[in-house]
DNA sequence: GATGATACTTTACGCTGTAAGGAGATACTA
DNA sequence: TAGTATCTCCTTACAGCGTAAAGTATCATC
């Protein structure tokens, strides 16, 4: 028994995250039958196939043979599990060096793993930023950017704030896409049918439409971007927003760079 | 009875978004007592004071003096009213022309009316991005962005792009400082003693950390912004990452401008 | 006055996270 | 060896959720 209220949970959750070595004392009672692991493996599998809402506690027990309860014997409650969900998750991605080509290229690549990490593990995405942060594979993530952008001779203050700005907008372009395909899912219909559906009552519920919104009216029938053939329309928008947003991202690094004159 | 499943629930939809005026016919039964603007301001009080959480339908409907269920006769199901919220919320934000001093400030100023606008309502951040987009207002705050960013001579697909990213960045900067409030309040300790009491910790479950994380480690000594006197830390943190994040996009911007020769 | 549409309520179902209590297994101590 | 403490895991239970189904009261029309 503790003496202070919350200190032994915040001594928990970080041993579970950190996975500090277990004091090896002989214990009585039964021995555990499960890992820690293989709840993880089992509820990422649920998140990864079925989404985030169908994480359940029960449906978890269920994948691993178990009641929905026994899991509270490893994991004091879901948001700690999906806590640890998501830092175990993010081992993924590389740690390794960058490749040695500069650090645009290396930011591009770095930027490329996380997009395509997070269409993989799209549930990613519905995990607040906020607590999480302190699991070691996340850190890893956000040191392996570090690495990259170091070499640029970008000050510290304007890395770390830049590392920030490629987060948000990577997980703003991947959730776009998430959410797409999430959507599409629930109600049976394709985005396209479903985009196609409403946008053909467009001329009857706003028949002043091009008056009202006459700039995105004309920027529109501008733009040159042209989904392939084939291609989910929105996924393919996403797409293209992600490929140009972190130029532009990047672009405005350069012109921070302390070499560049600011006009 | 509408012969076609789902096609009528689209023109359903479709007409409370864009208020489609409702044919006056008389018709027979009692008269609605409630309009779906009440429902709706009632709905958003709820989101508004105490969280995307705690919306239910029975509790707005409380709040408008019915039964849960009888929301069902102004609104399809809960996803509709999330989606109605979300477009009716967003006629907050200015529509109106941009001040006259140049693109760079108008997007700044629009920006940071985003900004603010998250601020008041976090849990619009919670709703999907892909099926209300066509409502009116966010359409018109849309619109504003393009109209501002049209003189800067931006060709279309890269202004479109850049509203985008825009939306994608300040979204993700206001969710962090939306989580770090919701987690506060949710825990009943504040983000700094919860930080806090994680971080007194560290040494002990990562002795390692230094050498694990080396650029991280000297990136935040190197960090030359310090945090306001009696300012939460997780949101001067956040705001900072805004202020920093929008300038790197602008500068961005700037250079894809038509005039400026790449380097 | 009968008919049928409408607004709203009551009840009910299956789902959720998790508190409470109990059963059986194991390791220590007397 | 018996007793006890501690452990894993189960069953049961509760309050809350979205919403389907059915019932009641109200109104316009034939």
């Amino acid at each position: 028994m503790v003496v202070f209220a919350g200190q032994g949970d915040a001594r928990r959750s970080m041993e579970l995250l950190w996975r500090a070595p277990a004091p090896d004392e002989v214990r009585p009672g039964p021995k555990p039958a499960l890992t820690l692991d293989a709840i993880l493996d089992a509820a990422i599998a649920i998140a990864d196939e079925q989404g985030m809402d169908a994480l359940s506690m029960r449906a978890v027990g269920q994948r691993v043979g178990r009641t929905g309860m026994a899991l509270y014997t490893y994991v004091p409650n879901k948001n700690e599990l999906i806590d640890l969900m998501y830092d175990r998750v993010h081992a993924e991605l590389p740690d390794g060096p960058p490749a040695d080509d500069g650090w645009r290229p290396g930011v591009e690549a770095w930027a490329g793993e996380l997009w395509a990490f997070y269409q993989r593990h799209p549930w990613v995405l519905r995990v607040s930023q906020v607590r999480p942060v302190l699991g070691p594979h996340e850190y890893a993530v956000v040191e392996s950017a570090a690495r990259i952008l170091r070499v640029s001779g970008l000050s510290a203050p304007l890395l770390l704030r830049t590392i920030s700005t490629l987060f948000h907008f990577v997980r703003g372009a991947a959730q776009t896409v998430a959410e797409a395909r999430l959507a599409a899912r629930a109600t049976g219909t394709s985005n396209e049918d479903w985009w196609f559906a409403r946008s053909a009552l467009m001329p009857e519920v706003a028949p002043d439409f091009a008056r009202r919104y006459p700039t995105i009216v004309g920027l529109s029938t501008e733009d040159t971007f042209r989904v392939p053939e084939g291609e989910p329309y929105l996924e393919a928008q996403a797409a293209e927003t992600f490929r140009v947003g972190l130029g532009l991202i990047l672009d405005g690094v350069e012109a921070a760079l302390p070499g560049t004159p600011r006009t």
